[in-house]
Order: structure tokens, then C-alpha cells, then sequence
DNA sequence: ACCCTTGTTTGATCTGGATCAAGTGATCCT
DNA sequence: AGGATCACTTGATCCAGATCAAACAAGGGT
């Protein structure tokens, strides 16, 4: 999702304090103090480049990772190969969390680009948030956050039609490119077709297909990895429910 | 999801520390002494019946609840009165985990059957858990668990085929009723055809279809809410992925 | 006991997207 | 630079499951 592709090696050792993230991350609303004692359980890696994985399935869950730059997906890996897309994270998304209950990762992490990750020690963290209220109830809003989101993927999965589902997914980055301050409507999807359509739970053809179409409607100009939206109206409409997505009856009871 | 139909009133004035849920729940491994204070806590209310809200969406959030005796189904309502089912849940279980980021209830609760219910007024919760670390332990276990169960819900939405998913469902309902000291094997359903296929992402009819060929096939016999599974195995098998779901090519980078 | 409403089943038909098949354009490697 | 691989696009066909239609069964209320 890159605006850019130079990253600073500078910037990764800058502490929280000085990340413009922090607005977005885990310090946000904490005192300065406490980000301070944030800050020093928090361990900054060098960058990792395309394809590596930060964790995989059935690693032994230690730490909770932050992107600070570039992009991830987290996948569900199946025996045979085949694999279920779960997310896409830009910078300030919090990653891992589905793993504490088992104490094991349920999923993969791998860098869609070259990126920088912060990771935070969840033990120590675990023992912080009991003395700073403000950072547990961080903690416990981003928890809620993500499962509030994975429920809006299961009604993206269960009842939008094809076009929802694109039109979902290309709001979904362009705003929180926004919240990063790029810009919502020219940006580079650093994930493949194939990863978007397993991700919707379509096919690599037809989120091609769509997209040449939404292109020829106006709603955007696409050219490989570069998108254009050019009517985030028309879009928002989609979304809606203007195209009365699939089967959708009154309910009983 | 009834074995008996009766409840005891008797039962839903009793404390956590005598709860025969107390090991699936929120007082899972705490000391006796911090289950009496998170019992302190605790409100019981009285039984609700088929159809009553617990909380509906866009209230303002107050409290978790937890299912003590019958069963409860969350769902996000839509304008046209359409609605997507995201949850049933037995007892034990802990609901409006997704309300807590933004301070109101995204989905809507309803009870499927006679139920009694806990609430735990969160941010007395909250106070409590920076003071038990066992506790705030298990708040975050409950969370992930959440999360990693959502994580199962996408794959199965995304990738699965019909039988696969009624498979899941049909197995899922019998592992938690087993856990809670009933048959694995005979049991009714609370919820109505409409409801599982709402929740599969599929259409009353083929869930009919389906149990139809399930029971033709000699995997369970179907009267009405009345199910018993008479091949486990070959449920699993089928979940397992042996009629290999849907599209499910190789991966990439 | 009977009517009405609602849930369930079964059959016939339709269709959105998956799958299959090719061709084209990028990117990477030596 | 040349060749190989991989990502993407486009067209043709297929099919799992949705939708439409109808009959039936069960429970609930009076």
C-alpha cells in the first residue's frame, strides 16, 4: 500500500513518542508518561521484505505486532496448500491478537512489501496494562474493534453479491489511507488480485472482471497495481444496498 | 437447545461460585475468593422468553451478558428488515464483546427459547480486572477466542461448500452441548431453518435439502428440531474437506 | 376442535460466479 | 538482452445453490 516505496531506516528506531502513528496505534489517548513506559517493552526489528512471515500458524504466540510501515496479510494456511486470506494491515493495525486464547497463532502473518514492525512482548504488556487503566481499556477497545470488524466481514461473506464486495473492499483501504494521511483516492494495492479475491471469497477472474467493468462504468481507472477511484459516491451507493445483494427475506419470530 | 424444557427458578438466584458453568465461563480458574467478588457484581435478572431482546443494536453499551440456562442468537439488523445471524450461544458463553470499542451494541441479541441471563456491568468489570490479573487473564482469552471463532466463521463463509458448512454447524452445536454435560448426540435445535441458513450464508431450502440428504445417507435423523447424529465420523470427514469445497487453487508468493 | 399463521419440505427453474481455456503483459533471473 | 515465470485479463461454459412455486405440518390462539 505503498504511497512510497523508500522507507526510512531512520524512522524505525524512532519510539512511539515520535510515531506520527501514535494517533492510531496502541499509545493512542495515553499520557506521555505511560507511552514512555510503553515504549520500552516495544522491540523494533529490522525491515522485512516481501514474503517473509512474521509468524506462522502453530508458532508459539510470544509477542503482538504492529506494522509501522508498509503492509500484511494474515492467512489461515490449509494442509494442501490452499489458504484463507483474513486481512490485509497498514500502518498502526495491531496483529495477533486472535492467538492469545490458545497460546498459539491460529494464522500466518507475511510482508506484502518491504515493511517495519514493532513487536510488543504480550506478558509484559499483560503486566503494564494492569497498572495503567487507560492502556487496558486501549486494549480491551482494540479487542472489541476487531471482533466488531470480523463481524462485518462475516455479513460482507454471508450476504453481499460480488460488486458489494469490491466496492466494500476499495472503500475499506481508501479510508484508512485517508486516516493515514495519503490520499483516498490515487493509491498502489500492494496485494495481488488473487490474494483480494480469496480475501471476498471470489475469484481471481472475477475481481478482474469487475474491475474492468466498475473502470468502464467511471467509478475508477485502474493499471495494475495502481487505483484510481474516481466516484466514491457511487461506490458508497453500491455498498448500500442499492444492487439488493443476495437473497434477502423478512425474518420469523 | 433444550434438553428439558424446564428451568428452575430455583437455579438463576444461584452465585457463580455454585454455577455448574462456572468452569466455561468468566470465573474459569479464578480463586474462590475473586469469584465472590465478580460475583458481588453479577446481576440475575428474571427468565426472558422467545423473542426478547437482551439488547438491540445502537444501545448504548453498558454490560456483557452470559448465557446461564437456554440460548440466544446476536444478529445485525438492516434497514430493509433483512438481517445477518453472527452467533447462537449456549450457556456460558459471553455476549456484546463487540460493543465495547464503540460504546454501543452493534448487533442485536434475541433469545431463541426460555433463558436466564447474567449481566455484568462492564465498567465495574474493568475496575475489577486491573485489580485480578487472573481475570483481566480470561478477559483476554474470552476476547481472542472471539476473534479466532469469527476467523473459523470467515474461512467457512469464504471457502466452504454447503455440506461442509452444515457439517460445521451440526458439530459445533454438539461438542459445546457435550461440554456442557449433555448428549453429543440427541438434541433440539432452538433456532429455526431460516436462522442456520441465515447464518451459514445459505437459503432455507437448501438447509432443508440438505438435512434431508444427511439423513438419507444415514449421518442423523431429522424430526422437525430433533436431531440425532448418527455418524460422526463421517461429519468430520466431511468437514475435514474431503468433497473439496470450493475453489481452492495454490498460492502465490 | 378449528382456523390461521408460520416453519418446513419438495420440485422446477434460473443465475451469479466459479471453472476452464487462452492469450497478453510484467517482472525477474542469468 | 532473452527467456521463463508469474500476474492479469478476457471469453466460453458450467454448476451449486438461489429463487420461485406449492403443498404440508405444527403450534397457538380463541
Amino acid at each position: 500500500m505503498s504511497q512510497r516505496k523508500v522507507i526510512s531506516l531512520e524512522s524505525i528506531r524512532v519510539a512511539c513518542r515520535h510515531c506520527t502513528l501514535a494517533s492510531l496505534c496502541l499509545p493512542m489517548g495515553l499520557e506521555s508518561g505511560d507511552v514512555e513506559r510503553l515504549d520500552e517493552l516495544i522491540k523494533r526489528t529490522r525491515p522485512l521484505h516481501r514474503g517473509d512471515l512474521i509468524f506462522r500458524k502453530g508458532d508459539r504466540f510470544k509477542s503482538l505486532y504492529v506494522v509501522k510501515t508498509g503492509s500484511v496479510k494474515t492467512f489461515a494456511p490449509s494442509k494442501e496448500g490452499a489458504e484463507q486470506v483474513l486481512g490485509f494491515h497498514l500502518p498502526g493495525e495491531l496483529i495477533g491478537l486472535d492467538a492469545i486464547e490458545r497460546d498459539t497463532h491460529v494464522c500466518s502473518a507475511k510482508v506484502l512489501e518491504t515493511s517495519a514492525i514493532c513487536e510488543i512482548p504480550f506478558p509484559r504488556l499483560e503486566e503494564l496494562t494492569a497498572i495503567i487503566p487507560s492502556l487496558q481499556h486501549q486494549m480491551y477497545r482494540l479487542l472489541s474493534k476487531e471482533i466488531a470488524h470480523e463481524t462485518d466481514m462475516l455479513l460482507l461473506l454471508g450476504k453481499k453479491s460480488a460488486d458489494e464486495r469490491l466496492a466494500v473492499f476499495l472503500l475499506s483501504i481508501s479510508k484508512r489511507l485517508h486516516k493515514r494521511g495519503l490520499s483516498s483516492t490515487d493509491f498502489y494495492l500492494s496485494m495481488s488480485r488473487h490474494e483480494i479475491g480469496n480475501y471476498l471469497g471470489l475469484a481471481v477472474e472475477t475481481v478482474s472482471r469487475i474491475f474492468t467493468r466498475f473502470q468502464e462504468e467511471g467509478l475508477m481507472r485502474v493499471d495494475r497495481k495502481h487505483i484510481e477511484i474516481l466516484d466514491v459516491r457511487s461506490l458508497e451507493l453500491l455498498v448500500g444496498g442499492a444492487g439488493q445483494s443476495r437473497r434477502q427475506h423478512q425474518q420469523h419470530t
